[in-house]
DNA sequence: TATTGTTATACTCTATAACTATA
DNA sequence: TATAGTTATAGAGTATAACAATA
């Protein structure tokens, strides 16, 4: 079982670093990508909770999410109950550019799908939910 | 299949974050864990190679292996046919190194392993070995 | 007094460009 | 002339510490 997750790290590193190459949004940073799919997951929320929710410190979300404001790809709004926080939500922009960067990935994916059987792209499929589930535990 | 790979990607960044602040290795950082396993399965390799199958740049695995030399993880040797490049190949520590850091890991997986239940852990274990075949495709 | 978020600053890791040595 | 590796430098992303505003 330690081989196994030791394995997923190493072996997760290096995918990261090849998927880094095949960005299809250049203008996105992977963090800034992670916190639109937490937003499209979980719907709302404010700067603390995404700060623990994508596991980095406050000022670095501070950052973030001022970086993803100026793309126009999140809405922050006051918070209804405490003046101190507020609320950031994906703006419809963010639902599209998601939507784009699947769309774009296919024509990568079709050069990768040849150096993988059908067996293992199941494999991958039915992977995808449990590291999910894993990465949010 | 789109969505595979972006929920691969997005998850596996979450992931790796929270992998992160799990490590038990506080002195190597991710590329450095992932050179010594690529040392340890392909023997011994020359910083070009290294660098290629790492997808890092050149002077990025120059200081990588530094560091790792620094630290008696990695041996450099003159290559046997040109005087240009070097053989790097891991020492006896770096095997103790990661066998110790396998078991380490045992520790958080007792706490990681009751989020999940057998069905996802042999899921996970199926898919280890592809995300390997994935990153060096 | 504790908590949320921000500002200022420094660190880590990687990349690009220019250079040296060897082929 | 081309290639392997290094040095010097810059950029991206994150963290820590100190601070402001609100609870």
């Amino acid at each position: 079982m330690g081989s196994t997750v030791l394995s997923l790290r190493i072996d997760g590193e290096l995918l990261a670093r090849r998927l880094k190459h095949q960005r299809v949004d250049e203008s996105l940073s992977p963090t800034e990508m992670s916190v639109l799919g937490t937003l499209a997951r979980c719907g709302s929320a404010t700067p603390g909770e995404l700060a623990r929710k994508e596991h980095v410190q406050p000022p670095s979300m501070t950052r973030i999410v001022a970086l993803l404001e100026a793309k126009g790809l999140v809405r922050l709004e006051p918070h209804p109950d405490d003046r101190r926080q507020k609320m950031v939500s994906q703006t419809e922009q963010a639902e599209a550019m998601l939507a784009e960067s699947r769309s774009k990935r296919n024509a990568w994916l079709t050069t990768l799908a040849e150096g993988l059987d059908e067996d293992e792209w199941e494999t991958l499929r039915n992977a995808a939910p449990v590291l999910e589930k894993l990465a949010h535990l």
